[in-house]
DNA sequence: GTCTATAAACGGATAGAC
DNA sequence: GTCTATCCGTTTATAGAC
């Protein structure tokens, strides 16, 4: 059991709180009562939002790129977007959230510049993993789609992204296997 | 060249600034400034900001639904989709908006609870025509998808909400077909 | 209907004591 | 590092004059 500093439970639960609420949804007042400090302590770690919410951004892309890069690429195509799929949908269950770069693209017009360049980079990220697969799977013959794996990775991250929307919508029934289902050529 | 009466100009700019901004990212003081008026005017026709937003909701879900609902049952229903993301994909056109519902969903923690059935019934209504057409489809021989009509829906709705949120994230490129596309069976 | 005035709570942020 | 105290603008909302 890792105690955790200060520092570290204000970023664990503004991570929570934007997956929950968004940018515009939550205030160091939220994160002061969940931690049980005075605001003026967050800042003395993350003087504004925008520094705070920029670290919470880098914090949680990194670990979700590092979990997709993870995925063994020796794996057939439809395997590895069945691992991608859920290691997504482990949002739904811990606490009903959203993909935080989701949340936060909604949100894009009242964004920090900083903060809408890390959103944007965690997309194309994801987009161009997803691409690889997907030329990986027609090669294989595991899976089937139109136009380039470029287009169909963006078209596909895109149903990912609104399928973890709408399944958090109607209270949690994970909808990310439908999604991952379309492409995979029927036995 | 009507003339709108003040509420009709207030509605009209909530719309678009939840569009934009989300329920948490606009003020009265936003739309007084719109308006020209001052903000106890505001109160004046909506009392509270829930009253405000759930109007707003049913207006523009109202316009969507008929715009979907007016779509010629008759054509293909390749032809149908494409004139869906058609319609869809003109919240991008006028002025780098994505769906009022799907930018509420985003929020669904922070709404009042009346507003979230409102988003809520939008999300249903539109996956049960998309199944509609789906189930046409398969029949005509003009798409394919694995799986029944509804669950093929469902994806189908979540990716056009998703490239909807991608297509502004990435400036105004619209990627709507990307997602109609990836249905019709090529010739 | 629209305004002025005002309330009360909240928002992000800082200075300075300990 | 954490606190108290405080600043100042914002937000939602109401009372009451015109």
């Amino acid at each position: 059991m890792e105690t955790q500093t200060v520092r570290e439970q204000v970023l664990d639960h503004a991570q929570t709180l934007i997956k929950q609420r968004g940018y515009n949804g939550f205030s160091y007042r939220d994160l002061a009562k969940l931690v049980g400090v005075k605001t003026s302590s967050i800042h003395y770690y993350f003087p504004g939002k925008e520094d705070l919410v920029l670290e919470a951004v880098n914090t949680y892309s990194s670990a979700a790129l590092a979990e997709m890069y993870a995925i063994d690429s020796s794996l057939c195509a439809d395997k590895q977007l069945e691992r991608y799929a859920r290691s997504f949908g482990r949002l739904l269950v811990e606490g009903n959230t959203i993909c935080l770069c989701g949340m936060l693209a909604a949100e894009i017009g009242t964004l920090p510049e900083h903060v809408a360049l890390a959103v944007r980079g965690f997309f194309n990220a994801n987009e161009v993993w997803l691409a690889k697969v997907l030329a990986q799977g027609a090669q294989e013959g595991s899976l089937r789609f139109n136009g380039s794996p470029e287009r169909a990775a963006r078209a596909l991250y895109a149903a990912f992204q609104g399928s973890l929307l709408a399944s958090r919508l109607f209270q949690g029934k994970d909808r990310l296997n439908e999604v991952a289902l379309s492409l995979k050529i029927q036995p």
